[in-house]
DNA sequence: TTAAGACCTATAGTAGCTAGAGGTTCAAGG
DNA sequence: CCTTGAACCTCTAGCTACTATAGGTCTTAA
């Protein structure tokens, strides 16, 4: 697959080609800047144009993005779009791999969730002193998954 | 509940409170300075050491950051921790509050597994040009949940 | 005394944008 | 044709939570 030009208004303005995706033109400036989008035509004012074809591509930067994958997978997977002698499991390895990561991630947010939960419904009420769930941040034992220490913090 | 400074060696190095607490020295130092932890006492050449206070404190740093809560939810469970009057019901609502968070991540990415779970099975093999992937990447019909759309992307 | 290793500060980099300042261009209405 | 206001431009800094580097200093054991 290739994004046709269509011969249809090849002037877009950033405005325009924000609203049609959900993009901010920060972040379509950004990405022109990060080369995801290619550099746009100028007006003879310098201001930026945009073609369907555009429209098109930067659907898919939003949607592969909206589907959690980082910013240089999102690169991989447009290089071999724009290649047309790309085999289709280059593509499906990029997925599954990252089905593999959002997989981990959900297994170690469950750890957490138990965690918390535990804490929370031990916590009966009182001062500082007893609580339970300033106990529990204090003393690693008190933890019954390993999954939680060394990280759930790049989970957000 | 606070931090007991037992009469033991204050004379803890930023390498071995590292060891112990399993932080780095470059953490430790960055974490003094935004404020989650007082400034060292110094050594005449000018070398931090610390007493087992800190040991104390940074291991509860460390744990709630394993736990996922943010450096500003941290910060302000020390404070609590820090004064005697805190009752235990505002840190109960901060650990809430952060399962809430945790529950919600959950569920996108559970919505997000399943779209990328019938992505992949989907794909047969072939060339980019009938690669299902790339057809739902670039075609937001094609899904189901209506979670995915407007960001999985801040799950990391 | 010397040399290795740990430590110091300051600065920049990571991801993926977002926000602001301060100035220019475009397009519609009069 | 002229004005006006919205949209646009570039450049820079900010966000989270660190990590890494450079270039220099201190400590400590042999």
């Amino acid at each position: 697959m290739s994004f046709p030009s269509y011969s249809s208004p090849q002037s877009i303005s950033i405005g325009h080609l924000a609203k049609r995706t959900g993009c901010k033109p920060e972040t379509i400036r950004y990405y022109e800047q990060i080369g995801l989008l290619g550099e746009a035509k100028r007006t003879e004012g310098g201001q930026r144009r945009y073609s369907e074809a555009t429209v098109q591509r930067l659907t898919f930067i939003r949607h592969a993005r909206d589907f959690g994958f980082s910013i240089e997978a999102v690169r991989e997977l447009l290089n071999m779009v724009d290649s047309p002698l790309t085999d289709c499991q280059q593509i499906d390895a990029i997925a599954k791999h990252h089905l593999r990561e959002v997989e981990s991630r959900i297994q170690r947010l469950e750890a957490l969730r138990e965690e918390l939960q535990r804490m929370v419904t031990q916590c009966s009420g009182g001062s500082v002193e007893s609580c339970r769930i300033i106990e529990v941040l204090s003393n690693h034992r008190l933890c019954q998954h390993q999954e939680v220490h060394g990280g759930a913090s790049d989970l957000r």
